[in-house]
RNA sequence: GGUGGGAUAUCCAAGUGGCUAAAGGAAGCAGACUGUAAAUCUGUCGGGUUUCACCCUUCAAGCGUUCGAAUCGCUUUCCCACCA
């Protein structure tokens, strides 16, 4: 595969396609922008597409820009939004932000990986340079922008600053005269913006590369934060491994694809497998890549211990039952309110009508079931709940 | 500045004096079926207790009218549109 080839695949969009064909033919080093918002303290798997994406330009050997976006943060990207953002606090930014580095770095060389922020510029800004920056786009071409019209066309509010933001974004290329410029499919107008800015600067424009939006978990949405439906980076090995066995098949191709760069002609030969062993696997690659190969090997044999061989996990957390009531004999319903792994015990009434909860593999229903556990007492609650009762 | 509209539980959204812890969706959770997939069906879905019952808190906030308010009145806060 040709380093184009390699830089296409998987793209949503490539803007100037001869530009970097021209441009990775050079053999000059490429500086390539990715900027991220530091508005959660998490990145997840939808952060990790784009991330793969500048991890090839790295590995080709061009110079991979991380741009945090901790000034643009306290205006908040409008993109894919119906609605603006919540603002974040200076404080919150700067926590974000560090986790953010560290959490890029499992993907990304930290060696060859230039971190930089937009503060660094934005904050010594003059308003005057801002008003001529605003100067360089019309109302009209924001409206243009899917978001932008239909939260107009819908009597949802749009404040003037989010207008600033793709500008803000735009002029980050510029300082960086980034050659190349990464993004969520989501990013496409304001990756075309620095463009323009560009040109107007008389830079060359930077080659835009969108890539597809991941879906969650629920396999409707797109991965967010804010829908619930992500595996992050920071997820435990199990909850890693979990998330992803939860998937849809169709999502499970998806990810196959964004996450582990499978080719169309790999994914084809996959398919001919059973699909819960494919998504065994797609877990177990994935959890590597974060656990290591040890862990995740790990979580596949306690998956299939307690799903396929309806057995209990090795490490499930026990109380004493002495110490949750005072007594070494209580009722079932107060026991489990008392380790606190409930929402409420209206929760663990309800559980117990439904027939969820199990002790010892016993189904048991009644709320004041005497507890005594002389000898320890397995329980389980659903399908992911498991605790251990002792004396 | 003027006029009109709005704020309901995780989200969307009904509800204009008692039968309302609040219709209907969606999400979530549980059960059945399964491959912890999808689809489907069923139940559940504010909290507490001595749980087939009782009690408490909730419909932006405060005050008031009333035997009784998410529903009526006043004040406040926030939001939106239209006209300037």
């Amino acid at each position: 595969m040709t380093p184009l080839e390699q830089i296409c695949q998987g793209a949503d969009t490539v803007v100037g396609r001869d530009a970097l064909a021209e441009k990775l033919s050079s053999g000059r080093q490429l500086t390539v922008k990715l900027g991220v918002d530091p508005t959660r303290p998490d990145l997840h798997f939808g952060h990790l597409v784009v991330l793969n994406k500048l991890k090839q330009f790295q590995d080709l050997g061009h110079k991979a820009i991380l741009l945090i976006g901790d000034y643009t943060t306290t205006i908040g990207d409008p993109s894919g939004r119906s609605a603006e953002r919540p603002m974040l606090s200076k404080a919150q930014i700067e926590e974000n932000y560090g986790t953010y580095v560290e959490q890029a770095f499992k993907v990304l060389d930290p060696q060859k990986t230039v971190v930089c922020r937009n503060g660094e510029w934005f904050e010594n800004m003059s308003f005057a340079d801002a008003i001529l920056l605003a100067r360089q786009m019309t109302v009209a071409q924001m409206l243009e922008r899917d978001d932008f019209s239909n939260r107009y066309g819908n009597n949802t509010p749009i404040s003037i600053v989010e207008f600033l933001y793709p500008l803000l974004q735009g002029y980050d290329s510029i300082v960086l005269n980034a050659d190349v410029e990464l993004g969520g499919r989501d990013q496409l107008f304001n990756l075309l913006v620095g463009r323009a800015l560009q040109k107007n600067a008389g830079q060359d424009e930077q080659v835009v590369i969108t890539m597809p939006l991941l879906v969650g978990t629920d396999g409707a949405k797109k991965m967010s934060k804010s829908y619930g439906n992500y595996i992050a980076f920071n997820d435990s090995a199990k909850e890693i491994f979990g998330k992803v066995m939860s998937i849809s098949d169709e999502t499970m191709v998806e990810y196959y694809r964004f996450l582990l760069l499978q080719s169309d002609d790999e994914i084809a030969q996959l398919r001919k497998m059973h699909p819960m062993e494919c998504k065994k696997q797609l877990a177990t690659k994935l959890c590597a890549r974060f656990h290591g190969q040890r862990a995740a090997e790990h979580e596949r044999e306690q998956f299939e211990k307690v799903f396929s061989k309806n057995d209990i996990p090795d490490d499930i957390p026990s109380f004493s039952v002495r110490q949750l009531t005072g007594s070494n004999g209580a009722q079932l319903a107060n026991v489990l309110a008392a380790t606190g792994l409930f929402q409420s015990k209206r929760e663990i009434y309800r559980l117990l009508e439904q027939g969820a909860i199990k002790l010892d593999g016993e189904k048991i229903s009644d709320a004041s079931h005497a507890v005594n556990a002389s000898t320890p007492i397995v329980v389980q609650a659903g399908k992911r709940i498991f605790l251990r009762l002792l004396e």
